[in-house]
DNA sequence: TATGAATGAGAGTTCATTCAT
DNA sequence: GATGAATGAACTCTCATTCAT
């Protein structure tokens, strides 16, 4: 009846605000300094009882990754599903992954993949995290450019070289968004990604004029 | 008057033999995961020694990276200063990174760096170390396309764009270089960076047929 | 009215299925390192229930050694109150310390009193059964001898001397049996446990020859 | 020149004094409940330093074990050598187990025993001390008997036989000795034994008179 | 009766760093 | 310059026990 101040007392709840606690130190502290007594601080509780949801601090971090990655890549196929064009969708993609606007945002997110990848090659765990997520935007980008190519919106390149290029070049573009470098601030990242795309592809993209440019003007 | 067997007498060498090791512990354990006492084991020394030359842990592994960055950077120039064209000099820039046959590999280089831009965001010297040495990059790359244009080898395109493109690409294939992603091997890695360059750039490139791909034959 | 398959409902039962299960961990790992969630995972229960029958680890612990201890001493009265003998009730005590064919072994009996002993200096509640229990063995022991005397099976010694001496020997054969000396295997122990009494109480007694030695056969 | 008031600067004496320390807090508390921190107290030294010296708490703990095995041994044998008969030599030593006035006491010793006795089913370490210990005891009691048998001081029993069950026998009295039984105090166990190593081996023995027996006299 | 959730109080280790020599 | 000894400050994980339900 009454809700106590002391947090959820059902066990799926306090997972999921643990899960969340640690990753927003993750991304604050990175991996290495995040400490399960910070995820029981900000969750109110004590170190022995993040122990007992996860087993393990390693446990607790590379669920809480893999968690993080997987609703992520869900709010992304929520947005994606409501858009008609393969154009919409592909610029769409670009613009989640460039611009602010997105939940968590995208410099925080891609934060948290510089830690994946710095982690993967020691971290099995971690690894396998990364090689999913990755196999499965390779794909996502594939399934949109073959749609294009065969509904006559996109030319006909070589759609696995395609998809290989265009997520190394987002990875790449992301380093810079991750760590604000000055040089590369998103808007130029997104316009970049967008050129190359619109370019191989073959179809018509031109950068919005500088003050007018928005998320929603993306998509 | 008489060398001793164990190691070098001299304060500079002491500290470079010591850089190395840091070095080396880095790409094999992880930066999170490197201690004083590796470094000391490595250079059969002491932790304390360790201590007295560089002060503190942080210290050690910064200037170590920022040694790593420099030399490799220096063996870069080396190689490039021999290559008369643009376009030479252009794809042994992209082999250098791409392909096996370095020292150190890109397979070790590069997992460095993804220490190295996984340290960035909490550590001011290990940004500036990165932010450094990207810029380098970019200059040294932008410099190749400016000579390339002037001297007819490339299209006029826009020279920062270019730049800005072929780095983040390359960044981004490099991640898959330092993960042994299976997916995408080295040499397609290569061969991807190629086809945009030329494709950008305007000049005449085909992937060598399989087999027969060496380092040598790529310049 | 329906029978739950999951274990006892009543609650002597309970307390006695973890009284058992107590003993076997006790056995198997040692006292020190008895947990009470290992009592709680034999009995299929929780921790939080064993805490409610027992109120504290030590309570449930002494408590299921002193279990042990009455248990095994009632099988031990019930065997010999059906020999007439004197000599055949000295014998059959002797057995059931050194040679297995009783249930717990010896084996495992004799490891339980180990934990014993080394608890005994420092937990009142142990040292309690520990004494209550040697006395009455010592009491038992001398019965015997007094009743042989009287029967005129064994020679007039004096039933202290002999009692306590008998008993320490026991004691000191079942640490090599406790812990599998290779050098003074359980039918060693038997042997030499038999020589001594039949020697100091003059009745006879042959060794077994080797392989026909049965527990059967040695009553 | 100054001795600082903190303990040895010398690693070996700072090793033997943490052994020391340990042993000491092994018999006092018991091998199971002796911290670290117990022994860094003890030797006015922090928990680190005792690491630092023996990696683990289980190294430390089994070396000191060993340590005062041996040193015990070594104690015994010194005494042993100025004995001339064997009959002297055998009485010291039951005298040794039994009676007040060794450094360390019988008490004491035995009390480390049983904790001996009740580790060594599950610590190989453990297990290897007492081994080794028991055989180098029923070595020492078996070469006693032989050259007494040869210089015509004891009868022809057989040695082995003898040898088991005499330091059984001793082993089954310490017992009594360690946990301080009213029923069976040290004079009494030190009785027994020679009454029974007498008769078996033919020697003449009497009990001293109450009163008069001290130590001196057993030798 | 039964339990899942929660925690306090350690315990053992690790490790960068200091310091006397 | 070089090092062994020493330590403080963490940090992870364990476990008996409590409590609300």
């Amino acid at each position: 009846m009454k809700e106590q101040a002391g947090g959820p007392r059902d066990a799926g709840e306090r997972r999921e605000q643990m899960l969340r606690a640690a990753l927003d130190v993750i991304v604050e502290r990175g991996y290495a300094d995040t400490r399960i007594a910070d995820v029981a601080e900000r969750t109110g509780t004590s170190p022995a009882l993040v122990i007992y949801y996860f087993k393990t601090r390693d446990q607790l971090l590379t669920e809480a990754i893999r968690h993080s990655e997987d609703s992520w890549y869900a709010e992304y196929l929520r947005r994606l599903e409501k858009i008609p064009t393969a154009v919409g969708r592909l610029t769409e993609l670009i613009g989640m992954n460039c611009l602010p606007g997105t939940d968590p945002e995208p410099h925080s997110y891609w934060l948290l993949w510089l830690d994946l990848w710095a982690l993967s090659p020691r971290s099995p765990g971690v690894a396998a995290v990364r090689e999913k997520s990755d196999e499965r935007w390779r794909e996502t980008i594939r399934s949109i450019v073959l749609a294009g190519q065969e509904a006559g919106e996109f030319a006909p390149v070589d759609a696995d070289d395609f998809t290989i290029t265009l997520s190394a070049l987002l990875d790449g573009l992301a380093v810079q968004i991750a760590l604000d470098d000055p040089a590369v601030p998103p808007q130029r990242t997104y316009d970049l990604a967008m050129r190359f795309a619109a370019g191989q592809l073959g179809f018509d993209w031109e950068p919005a004029p500088a003050g007018r440019r928005t998320r929603k003007r993306a998509s």
